[in-house]
DNA sequence: TGCGTAATTCTTGTCGACAAAGAATATGCA
DNA sequence: TGCATATTCTTTGTCGACAAGAATTACGCA
């Protein structure tokens, strides 16, 4: 019989070194998919005791969650889910719109028969989740979608902040769903369709044409939500 | 008299939360200005006994400047500066003059009086660093002119890359200084003075054209480096 | 002497504890 | 009672120490 080692360690089942990540991976999905809402505080110790470990991988997760701009901290203060701008928006669809725009018309150019191969996949299960009328795999499969179509652009540059632009566009999309209850986005599906179609046939000027109109799209979706919301607010 | 508390606290002449930030940006700038070394280790402990403190703020430091991809970390292995890709420089153009292009552009657009005195502020010391030979100063306060004009076009997420694509431009363009001797661009101060009279004047369309003319000609300064540097290896 | 294995060293990841800065609460005085 | 100050409490930033991997060295055997 060998000896458990069950003496001096307790209950760490798990790898030295995964503990950040996992505590990253997900903090990051509960604040994209809105389980935790925006402006709401973040105890370190309280986070220490949910995952039994010390406060140090937690804080090293925070600084990485403060560098992508998902939490924000105040020194020697709280520290708290970053909240949602809905006054400077524009910023926003300034910059997803060129992102969809650049990164369709390079998978255009530059994709491979391996990216295919995974746009296809992430449009599929984006098509599963429309029509199993889920809304957090919608939400997730479709930024998933675009940003295997960034990959296949081969711009790090450009992906990593189309990343941060999707992520964001998440916690909206996230705030539309569970206000208008799961909607079922069909045209997305066929834009989507369009857009692998161009990227296939190399077509540039199309797949940038595509992704402006598919930006502008999600563009008029959100702020259908905004204006749906405040009037919703302010109705006598 | 009052108690000088010198009994328990030895030497820590510095406010409770600077650590981090000071190590930060003094890395930051190692890197940038190449007195780090691209490739070099980076050591922890080394770091810690230079600033003499623990080791854990010179690690938030590190996970910082990692998410900013300025070092690469191998898991339970070294952490080290992160090379210089010379061989894909492609995407990192592409991406530098699309930013080049629309920071300058939105700045023609969305510019303020601050924001007209910040450019010109910036632009004389690029100035006065070409009139003094002074490489490194040229190269930093270049990079603060673009940012400088990026900040006015009001674009947080245009920013971020650009900023970012601006320092690891630093880095080249600091390998290029250094083996050519501190050059003196005069070129770029008149192309600079161009960009702000354009923008001045809220002319968006000359501010695209000048950006990109602009980004085209430091990437053609990048590729001369380049193709100079190799050059020189491969003479008989 | 050469190679595979075991011991050692070195670096990183994690921990528990302490100290400082704010915030909250209590206390004193008008 | 109301306000200013002092005290306690909570949370964050920092520290020193320990333990797990990986790299390096030492060792043994053919």
């Amino acid at each position: 019989m060998k000896a458990t080692k069950a003496k001096a360690m307790p209950a760490p089942e798990r790898k030295r070194g995964s503990g950040v990540k996992f505590v990253y991976d997900l903090l990051r999905n509960e604040i994209l998919d809105l389980v935790l809402a925006p402006g709401s505080p973040i105890d370190e110790v309280q986070l220490a005791e949910r995952f039994s470990m010390s406060r140090t991988p937690i804080r090293e997760a925070l600084v990485r969650l403060a560098g992508e701009g998902l939490i924000d901290t105040l020194p020697n203060r709280s520290t708290m889910v970053a909240n949602l701008d809905f006054l400077n928006m524009s910023p926003f669809f300034d910059a997803l719109t060129l992102m969809y725009r650049v990164t369709t018309q390079l998978a255009a150019q530059n994709r491979r028969p391996a990216d295919l191969e995974a746009i296809h996949a992430r449009q599929a299960e984006f098509a599963a989740a429309v029509k199993a009328q889920d809304a957090l795999a919608m939400i997730a499969t479709n930024a998933a979608f675009h940003a295997a179509i960034a990959e296949a652009g081969r711009n790090p540059y450009f992906n990593s902040l189309f990343s941060r632009l999707l992520d964001e566009g998440r916690r909206f999309l996230r705030l539309y769903y569970q206000s208008y209850d799961d909607r079922l986005p069909q045209q997305f599906v066929d834009e989507h369709e369009a857009m692998i179609a161009a990227i296939v046939a190399r077509d540039t000027a199309l797949a940038d044409r595509l992704g402006k109109a598919h930006a502008e799209q999600i563009v008029q979706q959100i702020q259908k939500l905004m204006i749906g919301e405040e009037r919703l607010d302010i109705a006598l």
